[in-house]
This record gives structure tokens, sequence and C-alpha cells, in this order.
DNA sequence: GCCGTTTTCGGCCCGACTGTTTTCAGTCG
């Protein structure tokens, strides 16, 4: 639902909601004057991506007193919005809003339409309502190109933006499909024999969890001849813009492809410019204008000496160091205190995929007989491949078995007969001599129940090296009710890793609200740990949590959640998570040698 | 409207591309 400029809520508004509203008030005094209202639209815009980025609901930092803590919303701000909180609306936003068409915010969401051109054709074309689709009308039509300031050229614009909006998927890549998209355009852009060198670039090489575009650059010494050949990308659904410097080009399913070029000489500062992200580049470049330099994507230049020739950078190391600063991994260029802390030299030595010493979440197929999916791989086939990937121990961590058909009795059984297996495995893989020593525990996913039990009993507990457990059914708890199951499952005896604990599915599936500061709270005091689950569709405990987690000093693990062999090569993607939210080796329990594992268990 | 290595006033990232213009405005990343 896309806010309409009536400022008319019953003050529940979430996050995402509260942003469009002040992108919606920044668009506003954009339409009213641009010009006199320069930095107000700057600031609201900046308080709109605060808000969208905020890891709490903006009205419960609200209630707190805390909101005024987040950087981009003061007092005013922080004010209007608890008016909507309380009374629903806000006297100083309608005033904002007051003489512009609500229709336009519609508009908005159409990529080349900003806020002047979404007001003069609403207001020209009398557009009111159903504003996207009234527009489609008139383009259609002819009527467009007839309005001044407009031509045939643009009217092609909004109808090909238009076209694309109604195409336009919510979904974002998940981090492996956009990989694989991008190295295929790498492939195909390196054939081109001007090409000296090609980077992908953007939230890609950051590593975020979910990819809207994707972002490369190439060093060349012949721009046009690059550009011209990425231009003509088999592939593409259509050329959206080529220049002088960068060009774009669409896909299939609505993904946007930005190519920049750039001679190798100055290649470090496209690749940092074009690395973002958006917030950390303006803090870097604010940090330069403090020391008299400005930054931008062909390098560095003293503000007060323009006749200067720019600094060129062939790397991206030499760069940060001219800013005074160690060099920034670009899983935390995100521009949530990195840039202080290069500065500082205090920045973390992040987790690398070679720490990792073992998988503490795989399904093998030994069936004892669950309610979830099993594996397919069997356990010799899973400790092949953990030695492959150098592993020195892992867990086996099938699903608990069911409770329909089964009494308490019974699953004691079953986990006793997996318990024997699981030995025998060990004392197979010990008499082996060309064997690298494997060290296979024996674990379980255990589903946590709404009330907080576990359907297996301290009996079938004891039966293990230690427990997963984790929420598979209830998800829409409230976060009270939902912090106190988690709590109660955690503190069963044996039950050690909290596994994917928002139990987000990417694209599909929210979350669960649970309260963050007593769950680590808790981890912490107990020495529970808590997992980053590898699948990329997951990759949940999200980044921003592992950040807060990694603060308060909580144990992690990484486990892939294989349920085949391959599935164990999705390791690379929790390391990213891990990285992302600040993660050294010593946060994650499974960089630790089997025996200091052993010892901590 | 926000914020502080310029610290309660006076700054606020930087540049590319397109279309409609004839020197620039709007949009985007």
């Amino acid at each position: 639902m896309r806010y309409n400029g009536n400022v008319k809520t019953n003050g529940n508004m979430n996050n995402l909601q509260i942003a469009e509203l002040l992108r919606a008030v920044a668009a506003a005094y954009t339409v009213k004057s641009k010009s006199r209202f320069k930095f107000k639209i700057i600031a609201y815009e900046r308080a709109a991506d605060a808000v969208e980025h905020l890891s709490s609901e903006a009205k419960d930092l609200w209630d707190e007193g805390e909101l005024t803590n987040v950087a981009g919303i003061g007092e005013s701000i922080a004010r209007h919005l608890g008016e909507i909180f309380t009374t629903g609306k806000s006297k100083h936003f309608e005033k904002v809003f007051s003489g512009l068409p609500p229709a336009m915010f519609d508009l908005l969401a159409i990529n080349g339409i900003g806020p002047k051109t979404a007001y003069k054709l609403t207001s020209e074309l009398s557009i009111s309502k159903n504003a996207v689709q009234a527009l489609k009308k008139a383009a259609s039509s002819g009527k467009i190109a007839k309005l001044e300031g407009f031509g045939v050229d643009s009217e092609r614009e909004i109808l090909l933006g238009i076209g694309e909006y109604e195409r336009k998927p919510e979904k974002r890549m998940l981090l492996p499909h956009a990989m694989r998209i991008a190295d295929e355009i790498k492939d195909w852009v390196m054939r081109c024999a001007e090409v000296e060198k090609i980077e992908v670039l953007g939230s890609l090489r950051r590593r975020a969890s979910t990819i809207g575009d994707i972002d490369m650059a190439v060093a060349t010494n012949s721009p046009k001849i690059v550009l011209d050949y990425f231009g003509n990308y088999p592939k593409k659904v259509r050329l959206i813009e080529k220049g002088d410097k960068k060009a774009s080009v669409l896909l299939a399913g609505g993904v946007r492809v930005d190519l920049l070029v750039m001679v190798p000489e100055a290649f470090g500062a496209a690749l940092q410019h074009f690395t973002g992200s958006k917030h950390h580049n303006i803090e870097l470049r604010e940090r330069a204008l403090g020391m008299g330099l400005s930054l931008s994507e062909y390098g560095i230049k003293r503000i007060k000496n323009k006749e200067l020739r720019i600094k060129n950078f062939a790397d991206e190391v030499t760069f940060y160091k001219y800013l005074g600063l160690s060099y920034i991994e670009p899983e935390l260029r995100e521009g949530a205190g990195e840039i202080e802390s290069a500065a500082n030299n205090n920045l973390p030595k992040l987790v690398e995929l070679t720490d990792l010493k073992a998988d503490l979440q795989i399904h093998s197929s030994f069936d004892i007989e669950t309610s979830h999916d099993l594996g397919e791989s069997s356990m010799r086939e899973i400790v092949k491949k953990a030695e492959s990937l150098n592993y020195e121990y892992i867990a086996l961590t099938e699903h608990n078995p069911s409770q329909s058909g089964h009494t308490q009795k019974d699953v004691v059984e079953i986990l006793k007969r997996k318990r024997e297996m699981v030995d025998e495995l060990n004392y197979s893989i010990s008499q082996k001599q060309n064997y690298r020593v494997i060290k296979v525990f024996n674990s379980l996913e255990i589903d946590i129940l709404s009330d907080g039990s576990l359907p297996v009993n301290d009996d079938g507990l004891a039966t293990l090296n230690f427990a997963l457990v984790s929420i598979h059914s209830n998800f829409r708890l409230n976060r009270e009710k939902m912090t106190k199951r988690v709590l109660t499952a955690l503190d069963h005896p044996g039950v050690k890793i909290f596994a994917h604990p928002t139990g987000r599915k990417l694209n599909y599936r929210e979350g669960v609200e649970l309260n963050w500061e007593k769950i680590f709270e808790f981890c912490l005091e107990q020495d529970k740990w808590i997992e980053i689950n590898a699948d990329p569709a997951r990759l949940d405990l999200p980044d921003f949590l592992v950040r807060e987690a990694v603060l308060k000093g909580i144990r992690l693990t990484l486990g892939t959640d294989a349920h085949h062999v391959t599935g164990m090569n999705n390791m690379r993607w929790g390391v990213d998570v891990a990285r992302r939210g600040w993660a050294e080796a010593k946060n994650i329990v499974n960089t630790l040698s089997l025996e200091k594992f052993e010892r901590l268990l």
C-alpha cells in the first residue's frame, strides 16, 4: 500500500509505512520548492532511510523515548511521528501535503518519474485515482507527448516504466542466483578484448542477503568499445541507457545491470564508488570534506585547488589509506560505524570460510521417522564430503521423530538406534588407515512446540551429544509469548543451539517476533549458542542481529542445514552473513579445533 | 531538518544520463 498523501492512519504504522510517509514529505517539499527546501528534503530522505533500516519498530522506540537517538531523526521529525502515533495524523505533514494531488505519490513508484514529473502529470492530466492506470491510458493515447516539457520520447519512457512497474516482481534475488547471473555476464564481457579487468560490485560484493540490481566495473582504455559491447548483451530485454562512462541493461525478470568503465590507473576509486553502499559513500565523502578533500568515482581532489589534478588510485587499499583509514572489507560498508572503526584502526578481523572446522547442521538419510523432510545423502557420503571440505568434525541433525504414531518410548528407541549407528560410524572412521579422522557428533534438530516444550523427553535428549532446537510451526505468536516459548525450549538440558532463530524464508516468510534483548541475555548466561543458518533462502540469524549478538559476546554457530551433500557447499553464504555482522573467528564456535570444541561442549 | 575532529551556527556527497531544451532540469545510483 503506497502512501497517498492523506495523513490519516490509526497510528499503528510500521517502519516501511513510516519510511514511505517521510519520503512522501520529501517529495512534497521537492515539488513546492526544491531549492528553498533543499536540505530539509535531504533530511527527510535520510530519516526515511534510517527508519527503514531500524532493527526495532520506530513506534516502540518512540514509546521508550529513544527515537531521537536514531541518527537522522531529530526532535522535529520525532515530534511529528509522535503526533501520528497518538492521534493518527500530523498537522504539520498535512500542511506540507496541502495543495498537492494525493495521486502524485502513487506515480513515484515508477522508474523515471520523480516528484516534479509526478506532480506535473497528475495536475495537468487531472489524475485523481488509479493513478498508474490513468497515466498509462493517457500515455497510450498520446496525451503526454503534447504536454509542455514532454515529448514522444519521454512518453515512450513513461510507458516502458509503467510496463516494468506492472511486471516487476516483489521478490529480490537470492545471493547465489544473483551471483550466477553476474558470473554469466562477467564471462561474456571478458570476451571483449579491450577489457583489462572486470569486477562484480554493489550489494553482491557486499554480500547482502538479497540482491536488487547487479553492478559491475571494467578497467579499460577503450570505454566506448566496451560499453557498445556490453549494450549488445544478448540476454538483455532492453538497453536502459548508455553514455561515455556507464551503461545499464534490463534482463528478463526485471533485473537491472549497471556497468561502469574506468581507465586502469583509476580503477580503485571506481571499485570503491560502485561497491557502495550509498550510506557508506556519503559518510566517506563527508569525512573527506572535513579533510578538505572531495571524492568521486575518479579519485580524490583537493577542494581549494580545483586546478590540481585528481589523484588516481589503482586499488582500494591506497584509496582508503589516503583518507587515513584502514582497508574496509566490502561486507562492512553499510555506513554503520565502519568508517569510525577504520579511522581508529579497530576494525574486526572477519571470519573466513577457511576458519571453519565443522558444519553443525546436516540432515542424513538415516530414517528416524520424522514428520519433516529427511536428508538424501547417507551418513557415509556426508562424512566423505566433510573430509573434502577439510572439516574436523560435523553434527548430524535430523529432525526429531514425529509425535504422531510414536509414543515417547518409541522415540527414545529410535534415537538409541541412531546413536548406535553414529557410534559405529565413528568407530569405522577411526579404523580406516588413509582416512582423515572426522568426528561425527550425534545431534538432532528438535521442534519447539507452541508452549516451548519439546517432542523429545530427557531420556531421548540423553542419547545426543547436544541438540538444536528450532521453530517449525505457529510462527505468529506475539513477541512476548514467542520469547517465552523459545526460552522455555532453550532451557532444556542438552539443548545447546537455537537454529534458524527467526524462521524467516527470504521473499516468502517474515521471521518471528522475538525480544532479542532477552534471548541474548539468556544465551549469554546459560551459554546457549545461536545458529547462523547458511541456507541461502534463510540466512538466519540475519546480519544485523549477528552484529548485536557479536557485540554482546554471544557464541554463534554456522550450519548449512544440508539435506544433500551438495548443500554442504552453502557454508560460504553463512560466512558472508557472519562477516556482515562483524563476526570474527572467535565469535563462531565451529571455528574451534575438535579438541577445543569438545572441551567447550 | 539534522548534526558536531568546523561542535549550537553553518554547513549538508558527487556525478552520469536523458530529454527537451539551447543551457538546464529531473532523475537516478
